[in-house]
DNA sequence: TGATTGTATTACTGTCTAAGTATGAAGGCA
DNA sequence: TGCCTTCATACTTAGACAGTAATACAATCA
């Protein structure tokens, strides 16, 4: 087995942690469309703004998205498409261990097959 | 945009969340060759027992590995090889991602190549 | 039966963080 | 200049969680 050094597997657990909250998922899931400003974003999320404005923050140190400012507002954009394919990822991967686990055709299920593009 | 609902969002997060920790991801790392007993795990990643025993847990609530006790010892495997196919695009990303904030080849992103299979 | 091994659980501590409130900083406009 | 909009930054509170030590539990063995 070819080990990670602990460095490695820190930024690894990082990219991970940004993508591991419900608030930072919607976030992400409304700039599917396209970049916004935050308060575009935060009219989306229906979160506060000084909430949408941390997460922001911690997405793009995370390196999820991008950033750009115009006058007074700051467009936030996702930074690579390789995000929406690691999400369909788990959403399929979720798909199955709900089905695993309740073996039935659940909400949830039809849920995540919604984003399968 | 087809929003998620909350409990597909909810789960989507969790899973995220299971795979956002070094410690399990070294315990990921450690069964990549195969399913190992406890005592093993805990070797390979020089964590503590306990440690161990709750982090596996948590894998397992999250789906993430499959548990078979053996006589008194438990035997625990990745439950979907798709689990390391997230991980490898996850460090492809953040290789890109060190590069943008880097510029340069570092230690880090040398070793996210090597898992890369 | 009693001892040993392997694993899970519990209690505890320290750390982290999500969310809300309030405030501050910067740009645009009258 | 003064006001407004937009966003970011403390600060606080409450809750979650990682790690550790001690203990409980179950299976095996002497």
């Amino acid at each position: 087995m070819q080990a990670l050094d602990d460095s490695a597997l820190n930024h690894v657990a990082t990219y991970f942690r940004a993508l591991s909250e419900p608030t930072r998922l919607r976030i992400l899931n409304a700039l599917r469309d396209g970049g916004k400003n935050v308060s575009q974003i935060t009219a989306l999320t229906g979160c506060g703004q000084a909430n949408v404005s941390k997460h922001l923050a911690l997405l793009f140190e995370a390196g999820l998205v991008t950033r750009s400012a115009q006058g007074t507002a700051v467009f936030y954009a996702i930074a690579d498409s390789a995000t929406f394919e690691l999400c369909d990822i788990v959403c399929g991967n979720v798909a199955r261990i709900v089905e695993r686990q309740f073996s039935n055709t659940s909400a949830v299920k039809r849920q995540l097959g919604k984003v399968a593009r």
